[in-house]
DNA sequence: ACCATACGTTAGGTTATTCTAATACTATGT
DNA sequence: ACATAGTATTAGAATAACCTAACGTATGGT
């Protein structure tokens, strides 16, 4: 049985190499919080076990056995996600850490119970796609509401990294996925962005914008 | 924040002081399977740290503070096993182990949440008592099938300690809590038991029987 | 070309959990 | 009373996951 550690270690390296062809030593030590040697080392056996090649001076990726725990391990963290906000009542902000203990206990079995639980969802509560069983993963981005021009109308497809607070915050204002949102304003020079949500009118900073992936409507008729 | 090593010696403890007033170092030894210096060694550290008193030669028992944490993960195991059966549609014998895994990562909010979402049960779906988040836990026996005199009518109350196997079988016989059975034929000599249950007759065996509790069901009329 | 900086690895150590093998203590049956 | 079975502990070691401190290596700026 994997332990949580690696577990970790490969999902880690999984995310970080969906913006980079590779993810470095210091990113992944950055990530988990933990000290470079601790990556180094630990590395150094994933490789040894099949799960990462290690690119000297380059980087570290995952062969497709790693890939496959990471996907696998990503499935029961968003199916998990799914969970604690469908049925349990979390908000945006209180989700992660909990999927994060979890998605390392459930088992293949539960993972199926829970998506077939949740109406087979597509994406998680932040909008990211879950992974099949099979291990395959629509990957797919939306422009961000930063992008968008005065005037439009949105649906929120998905929430990227955010810290809790600015999570928190967010989904207050009811600014999560499938919510549909009016741009009436966009000051210019990255200045705040003034929206029409469910009749409420808010201002958000620029930088959370940026971090808020949206599909425009079609105008209807 | 308690390891799992350190959860699951305190609620083996718990376990073992219902029935006798301490637990030995061999029957946590066994129960846990582990060698028994890895038991002297925890049970040392545990009492250093009040979670438990070691009485030379007499026996292991729970502090308050150590019962506080047992029955705090055992409420986290039996919602989970209540969730599994009931809205995960887990059969019993397969619900131990998931539970096992899933109770050292459920937070009291998740727990909480759970026991909400589940209608707040007061049993597991063996039948054991679920502690409340005060800590409280209703202590409460029934007779066993095996002490029940033929030509009675009872609803099954709870299955005790039962191999995987034999819950399986119990399982698809139908021999689970809250199910009516009519006793039809009592062998004597520990012999074997016939009942009829939803209609269907089937036998089984003495050792079973005295592993389930029932309640006998007051003639109506 | 050289050196500082960033990046990684070695060296050496800690803590928690586990093991086997050997030792000690206790209680009981003859 | 003493041997033996049962029970518990000590001794010594392995593994995993982490750390700090010290040491290499490569790259980019001057």
């Amino acid at each position: 049985m994997l332990t949580e550690s690696t577990e970790m270690y490969l999902i880690t390296i999984y995310r970080l190499t969906l913006k980079a062809m590779y993810a470095s030593t210091s990113d992944i030590a950055a990530t988990l919080d933990v000290s470079l040697p601790s990556v180094s080392e630990k590395v150094r056996r994933l490789a040894e076990q099949g799960y990462v090649y290690h690119e000297w001076r380059q980087g570290i990726s995952l062969t497709s056995q790693g890939r496959e725990v990471a996907l696998n391990v990503l499935r029961k963290h968003r199916l998990a996600a799914t969970f604690l906000v469908q049925m349990a009542g979390y908000l945006l902000d209180e989700v992660y850490e909990e999927a994060c203990r979890l998605e390392h206990v459930i088992s293949d079995r539960l993972a199926d119970r829970l998506e077939e639980l949740l109406g087979y969802p597509r994406v998680d509560p932040y909008g990211y796609p879950i992974p099949g069983k099979d291990g395959t993963i629509a990957i797919h981005h939306y422009p961000t509401l930063a992008r968008v021009a005065a005037g439009a109308t949105v649906v929120v497809q998905r929430i990227n990294d955010l810290d809790q607070a600015r999570l928190r915050y967010i989904s207050e204002l009811g600014l999560v996925p499938n919510v549909r949102v009016e741009v009436l304003e966009v000051a210019p020079f990255e200045g705040p962005l003034i929206l029409k949500i469910d009749d409420r009118t808010v201002a958000i900073a620029y930088a959370i914008a940026c971090e808020i992936e949206v599909e425009e409507v079609t105008k209807e008729v």
